[in-house]
Formats: C-alpha cells, structure tokens, sequence
RNA sequence: GCGGGCGUGGUGGAACUGGUAGACACAAGGGACUUAAAAUCCCUCGCCGCAUGGCGUACGGGUUCGAUUCCCGUCGCCCGCACCA
C-alpha cells in the first residue's frame, strides 16, 4: 500500500457510497444531543453548478463537518430555489415544459454536488416549484391574509418590459431590472402585498440583536429600512377660485426651519395636482413631463430641478400675514411622506435648486458657529449642518433639536380644520412588499376573484392550487392568464361562475422559509411547532452578499409573520450570517478581441514576465484583469473537471486555503496544484508512519523531550484549528494544518524513540482528523490506513490536553529604544525585577548601554523588554 | 453627494485586547537525486549594503517606552445608497 499515490478518482466514490449507505449524514429530530444548524444559500438549478456554490458549499461543510465532531445533532439539508423566470426562457427556446427542464436540472446539479462529498442530509431535500411545497406556502398566505398581513391594493409599479413583470424596489437596480437589466417603467396595476412594512420599526431595533452579522449587512438594512422621524404639519390654503380644497398636510424632517420657508411643494401624483391639471393644461403637461422623465432618464436629467407655480398660496404658519406659493415640483415622491413638503431654500439643496430657478427667497434660519448673523448668507450651497437658530422669532438662539421639539409643541396646540396642524410622525423608507408577478412558472396565489362575493381566500381543503401542466409558451406575457380553462372555477362562497388569480408569488416567497421548511420537510402542515423551535434560528447562514437586503430582509419578516401565524415561535431566522466572497480568474483576450476561455490557454512564466497563448493555434493571447467568473467573460472554470480531475478534496482544500473567505479567491492553477500536492504529502507521511510502525526504533536519550514537544505541536494544532474553523477563518486553520505538517514530517524524517514514534502516530491522527472537514474523502481512507475503527467521519473531535498548550519557558524579545536588539529566554512568569536584573546583565546590552543608566526600563510579563536610555 | 470598508514582499495573505512585521502558501532562483524528465527533498527569497548596519505595513503628522494596530489630515481603490423632505 505504501509507495502508492493517492488516487482520489478511486477514492472519492468509494468513501461516499460508504457514507451513504450508513446514513452517516441523516439527522434524526428526535436526537438528544444538543442541536446545531448550519445551511448555505440553496441553489437556483440553473443545471451546472459553479465555483461559487463550490466554495460555499465547501465552508458550509466544513462547519457541519466539525460540528458533528465535537457532538452536536447537526442538521444540514439542501434544497432548490426552482421557480423562477429562466425556466420559461427555456420552455420558450426548447418547447419544454418548464417543470421538466428544472427537474432535469435538479438531477444533474445534484449528481455534482454529491460527487463533493458534502455531509448533508438528502433525506430532506426539497423544492420550491413541488406542489409538496408551495401548497404549504399557499396555505401560510391564507393565514396571513386572515391575519392582516396581506393586502391587495392598487399601486404604481416597477415594470419590466422585457420580463414582462413587475418587480418590487428591491429588485430595481439604478433603474434596471436586476434580472433583465431593461429599463423599468412605471404602470399602474392591482398588486398583492405583504405588509412588511407594519414591521419596519421591529426590523429596525431587532438588528442590534443580530451580533453575529457582519455589520456591512446590518448597516445595508437599516438604510434601507430609512426611519426619519419628523412632523405632519398643515398648511392652510388661501381661499382660491381653483379648488375647494382648504389646506395641504407636509412631512418634514426639518421644522425648526419653518421662519426661512418659502414655497410648498407638491409631488406631480399629488391628488390636488392631479385636481388642478384637470382645467391647466400647461400643468397637465408638466405632469406628463415628469412622468415621461420618470426612472427611465434617472440618471440623466435628475439633478434639474423643475416646478410649476400652481398660483396657489397657502398662509405661512409662524408669520402673520405672509402668504407662499405652491410648486408642483419634479423631484418630490409622491409615495414618501405625504406627497408634499415645505422647502426652506436655504437649508436644503433641492430647495435651494428650485428656489435659485424661480427667483423665490433664501432667507437663512440656522446660523453656523461663529458665522455673523448680520452677514449670513447662503451661496450656491444649503447649509446643512449644525447651529443655531436665528431670523425665527420666538426659535431664535435654539438649537436644531430644542427648536424641533418647541415647533412641534407649539403646533400641536393650535388646530387647522379641527386637527391638530402639527403632529409627531416616524416615517419609514421601506415600502409594503409586493409579491404579485405576471408568471406561470411561480406558486401561484391561492385567491379566487368572484363579481358577488369579492376576493376570497381558496378553502384549504382545495389547497394545493396547481399549476396547469397544458401550457403553452406561444406569447408574450403570462402562460396561466392565456390557458383556457384554469382561471374558470366556481366561488366556493356562491357557486356562482368566479375567476382564479392568475398572478403568482415572487420567487423571494420560496426562499423566505425553505430553511422553516427542512426542519420538517415531509409534514403534513407547512411545519412542526415544536420542532421548528428546537432548530431555529439557523446557528450558521453562509451565502452571498448580494442577498444583503432582499432575501435577508424578506426572510426576515417572514419568520415574524409565521410567529404571528402560529407556524414558528421565533422572530429572527438567522442567528449566525456569514457573506462568502467570489471566485476571481484571469481573462484572456484572443488578438482579434474576443474572449478566450482557460481551457484553451496556456500560460508560460519566465522569470518574472508571464505571457499566454492559444493551446491549439499557438497565437499569442493577451492576459486581462481578474474578473468574477461570467459566461460573457469566459473566464470560468467547470468544477465537474477539477473533480474530475484533482478530486473534490482538491478542490474545497483549495477554496478554504488562502484568501480569507468574507474576500474573493482568485482560481489558479498553481494554486490547484499546490492544493492537490498538499493532498500527496498527506497521504505519504500517513503510509511512512503506518510502516515505521512495523519497525522497532533504538534507544534514544532525547526520546521524551521529543516526544513532548511533538506531542505540544500537535495538541496546539487540534486546539488552534478548532478555534478559526468556529471564527470561519479556514485560511488560518489550513496554515496551521501545514506547519502541523511539516512538524510531523520532520520527526519521520529524523526518526526516534518508542516514546517520539508514538508521539508521531498520534500526532498523524490527530492531523487526519484535523484535515477530515476539509478533505473528507482522503481522511477517511488515511484513517483507514492508520488501522482505526470506523469512519472519521462518525469520529469525536481530538481532545486537548490543556498541559500541552503552555509553556515554562519563553523567549522574551528585548528592545532598545523600541528597536529590537536581543533576546532572552526566561521562566514563564518570572517578575518583572528578575527580568530586568537579568536583561542588564547581558553582554549586548552593557554593550549598548556603554556604562550609561537606562531611563526607564518596561518589562511586560511573558511578552518583551524595552530598555530606555 | 451620503454611508461603510480597505491599502502589508513579485503574488494571495498572517500578526490575539498597542509588544520580535512578513506565519502559511504560490511564484521565482539555486542545489540534491535521475541517463533524462516528472515526482520528491534541501537551501535562498521585503528593500539598500561586502558588512557592523540602515530603511520598511499607501503618504504626511500626532499620542506612546513601543504603532500594521489608536487619533488627525492627504491620496488611491472597492462596495452599498442615491432627489426619502
């Protein structure tokens, strides 16, 4: 056995059938062991896996892996984020049905992923597109809507011409969709919602509870969720010919700056603008210029800012007899707030914008420190920072927040129409959550629309609503709209001839609770109570950043809604989130400017220079920048054929080495190299021990000096790798695995005692147990080799000896005038007298000191020297 | 524009709460073994210098006995948000 190389092609298969077999990987619920639940992002089954699922499939495992070691009941399911628009794509250029394609796709990508030898549990695979699961999603909807959690109102939206859908905020990116990247426009439609927003304010505060998220993401969410907290405030219309409405309610942020007001401001979709356009053509016209200009030219023309003077006036709150005019304004939303504000030029820069355009008054109200209130003026910019208050009457000498609080006050006293003018609100950015989409290939929503007894939910005995197997994907547009007989059904409160909805739920539903649904992937309700509880929240969520928002967030809120459904009893789904970077290679541009894909390169280094060139061809190839592997660039490389060819060991050794796994690993092929070498050593120093054993070694008079110090190195390994595998720092726990190596390389090399041979042995177990998370498949046939009992895989972590991780001795570095001059090796914890008394009597230092008394001497126990002269 | 992060050898990156900068790996160079190659093993590898030594963690300052780490400023790169009143 010994002399051979490893072969992982023989190997891998081997091990995994072995796994499978003894239901190595299968969790049970009703285990007793302490619960530990660790999930990676689930994958679209687009059919091919990539080297990002690889990685972060490889980190995921690795947590599992170690978990099962140190004893926990570890559950680690996978599953499929199968719904979705690429599905119809391909109907549409196949002529399948997107079902078929999925489900083939779901098989190929499942053979991939298990020739990576992951520890996960298949028993509880699920996924989203099976009627198995969305009709336990069907069913929570209905709780919800019974619940207030759904509403269904109509709303401009964000439609994308190209996908044919409508896409929530979240999914429009700088004005594209973020699938289709079309440009969105605005339509006006009936849409279901959830009514994320209710928990805007409970999203917010819970995220300070999310300590082990990375702050990047928690920061993303609380902008996107955007509280600001301001005041409602009334202004009353001047009596006018033109309408009958008698005042206009603002939001604002800033009322202590109510004295320098000089306009109001109306959002084109304002209801009174609307109104007034109906007899003002120039206005109705200046509205349609602002639709026109909409998101679509966003970019363009969105630092112009325009109005329209309505002739309006409303009377200043705070200065008698002063009157404002009301703008219809350009760049004012009609969806935050209350579609209308008041602008204080001075103090704002779209304000100030406006006001400049029209000649209207800057009259600054907050002073900057040491600014002089007889000179103050405002130029080109607002100023927006701090100060105090002055040209404001009874504001004046207050500071922003006590002249906010005194307004508020006082508004609040007085009334408009019989309201309070004034009132205290919190505002939120984050909008309801629109889930309608205009797909066949989604779950579709479980409501029937009848002309006598209006929307109702479909009894949850007829749950599942299916979708329709005989479609066809002949035209644009939605599939289940088109299909002739599957909207017709009969109102299950009347009889009477009804309509089925047609629109389907957005795909970020599915994924708001697959990691609810692997605790109890068989039920027959959408969970189990009890058990649900004993596995949420998930200990570790490993994924992309890009779902910082939209499916951290949605997700979110959704195990909220559960809670109040009855279906969990826990608030937040993640406790532990861990965002994975990307995997990087090189592009390479062929001379005639196309790319060329690694496959086809070869690369030649001669001493520092590096130059490429066509595998086949032989013309040369220009190296390019490091990219994110893309099909448009080429530069990806197929994981089948790494595994094909290294091994899967290979592979996730190489994904976990090096680059700290929150930052992109750039893919090269010396690194793979190196990676499957590492994989060699491994195997040869296991094979050169297993035969020193069958030798028998000759005295030796350093035999337990040596054998304490490998039995030091190797405790120190167990313990080290055990702390940065918990930290996710996998490539600090890789580095410790090499030295571990070369440690124990060394001692087979220069041989030993009784006492070092065993020493060395156990020191190999230990490093095969140290590399099993990593490269599952070699440990096992490693520990096999070692002659242990059963799998490493079933094996219990290595204990630490505590003895073995400290020292009596250390060497102290000694610092002259903070330059490190000497050293010396002392007794652990020696005084800082004893240590000084012996630093001095050093012949380096009596040298430097040259007769002359050191200032000051810094000793710092166990840790260095510092002489002061 | 606003918010956040980062900047260390030829490269990826280590360095615990301020305490020997460059662990570990890749690349490169040299050597051993070999008829030869592959594989393997050993050595060198921040910069300058023959050397004692000096200089080095983007740049400029500061705090400290001591700074990659803390503070201020400058430059560069990356990410998120972008008329949210």
């Amino acid at each position: 056995m010994s002399g051979e190389r490893y072969n992982p092609r023989e190997s891998e298969p081997k091990w995994q059938k072995v796994w499978d077999e003894a239901r190595t990987f299968v969790t049970a619920n009703d285990d007793p062991r302490e619960p530990y639940y660790v999930l990676e992002m689930f994958p679209y089954p687009s059919g091919r896996i990539h080297m990002g699922h690889v990685r972060n499939y490889a980190m995921g495992d690795v947590v599992a892996r170690y978990q099962r070691a140190r004893g926990k009941n570890v559950l680690h399911p996978m599953g499929w984020d199968a719904f979705g628009l690429p599905a119809e794509n391909a109907a549409i250029e196949r002529k399948t049905h997107p079902g078929t394609w999925t489900y083939q796709n779901i098989e190929s990508m499942k053979a991939q992923l298990q020739s990576m030898g992951l520890s996960i549990d298949w028993t509880r695979e699920i996924a989203t597109c099976d009627p198995s699961y969305y009709q336990h999603q069907q069913s929570m909807f209905i709780d919800m809507m019974q619940a207030g959690l759904v509403t269904r109102k109509s709303s401009k939206v964000n439609w994308d011409p190209v996908d044919m859908t409508v896409l929530a905020n979240e999914q429009v990116i700088e004005g594209k969709g973020w699938r289709s990247g079309a440009p969105v426009e605005q339509r006006e439609l009936t849409q279901w919602f959830f009514k994320i927003s209710d928990f805007a304010e409970e999203l917010l505060e819970a995220l300070d509870t999310l300590t082990e998220w990375p702050e990047k993401v928690r920061t993303m969410q609380r902008n996107w969720i955007g509280r600001s907290e301001g005041l409602r405030l009334l202004f009353e219309l001047v009596p006018s010919a033109k309408t009958d409405t008698r005042s206009i309610e603002v939001f604002t942020t800033r009322p202590d700056t109510i004295f320098g007001a000089s306009f109001v401001g109306l959002s084109p979709d304002h209801p009174l603008a609307t109104a007034l356009a109906t007899n003002n053509v120039a206005l109705a016209e200046f509205i349609a210029e602002c639709h026109r200009h909409g998101t679509a030219t966003e970019t363009l023309e969105k630092a112009e800012k325009q109005g329209f003077d309505t002739g309006l006036r409303v009377k200043h709150p705070v200065i008698e007899a002063e009157t404002l005019p009301v703008y219809v304004a350009n760049f004012i939303l009609m969806d935050y707030g209350t579609g209308a504000i008041f602008g204080c030029p001075a103090h704002d820069q779209r304000d100030l914008e406006l006001a400049r355009k029209y000649g209207l008054p800057v009259k600054p109200v907050v002073l900057p420190p040491g600014a002089d209130p007889a000179s103050f003026a405002i130029g080109s910019e607002a100023y927006v920072d701090s100060g105090n208050i002055f040209n404001s009457g009874f504001l004046d000498g207050l500071s922003i927040g006590e002249a906010k609080t005194a307004i508020a006050d006082f508004f609040g006293a007085r009334t408009v129409d019989g309201r309070p003018q004034g009132q205290v609100e919190v505002n939120y950015r984050l909008r309801d959550w629109g889930i309608s989409r205009q797909r066949y290939w989604g779950c579709p929503i479980p409501v029937i629309h009848c002309e006598v007894c209006g929307t109702l939910p479909v009894p949850k005995k007829d749950l599942p609503v299916r979708l329709p197997e005989d479609v066809t994907f002949d035209r644009p547009g939605n599939a289940l709209e088109h299909h002739p007989t599957w909207k017709h059904v009969a109102c299950p409160q009347c009889g009477s001839p009804a309509r089925r909805e047609t629109d389907t739920m957005d795909t970020f539903v599915d994924s708001s609770w697959y990691y609810t649904r692997f605790t109890a992937p068989h039920a027959k309700t959408p969970t189990i109570r009890e058990v649900a509880d004993r596995w949420l929240p998930v200990d570790q969520y490993i994924g992309g950043i890009e779902h910082a928002i939209l499916h951290l967030l949605y997700s979110r809120f959704f195990t909220r809604a559960m809670k109040v459904t009855g279906h969990v009893g826990v608030d937040e789904p993640f406790k532990g989130l861990f965002t994975q970077g990307m995997v990087t290679h090189e592009t390479y541009r062929s001379a005639a400017g196309t790319w060329v894909p690694p496959t086809e390169v070869i690369v030649e280094t001669e001493g520092e220079s590096r130059s490429a060139r066509h595998i086949t061809s032989g013309e040369p190839v220009t190296i390019g920048s490091v990219e994110k592997m893309s099909k448009s660039k080429k530069n990806v490389v197929d994981p089948d054929e790494i595994v094909a060819s290294y091994g899967a060991d290979t592979a996730r050794w190489f994904m976990l080495s090096d680059s700290p796994p929150e930052r992109d690993v750039q893919w090269t092929e010396a690194g793979v190299e190196g990676a499957s070498r590492f994989q060699q050593r491994v195997w040869r120093l296991v094979c050169d021990v297993v035969s020193m054993a069958r030798t028998t070694p000759g005295a030796d008079s350093a035999d337990a000096a040596n054998a304490l110090a490998l039995g030091k190195l190797s405790h120190r390994a167990v313990a080290g790798v055990a702390q940065d595998i918990e930290g996710l720092r996998f490539n600090r726990a890789v580095a410790q695995i090499y030295e571990l190596t070369h440690g124990l390389a060394k001692v087979r090399d220069g041989g030993g005692g009784p006492q070092t041979l065993a020493a060395l042995r156990d020191g190999v177990c230990k490093l095969v147990q140290l590399i099993a998370p990593m490269m599952p498949h070699l440990a096992e046939s490693c520990w096999a080799e070692l002659g242990q009992s059963g799998l490493v895989a079933d094996a219990p972590w290595p204990e630490v000896d505590p003895k073995m991780l400290v020292d009596d001795e250390v060497t102290l570095p000694i610092q002259i005038n903070g330059k490190r001059r000497s050293e010396v090796t002392v007794a652990k914890g020696l005084s800082s007298g004893e240590v000084e008394a012996l630093v001095l009597a050093l012949d380096d230092i009596q040298k430097a000191l040259d007769g002359k008394t050191p200032k000051k001497i810094v000793v710092v126990q166990d840790r260095i020297v510092n002489v002061v002269i």
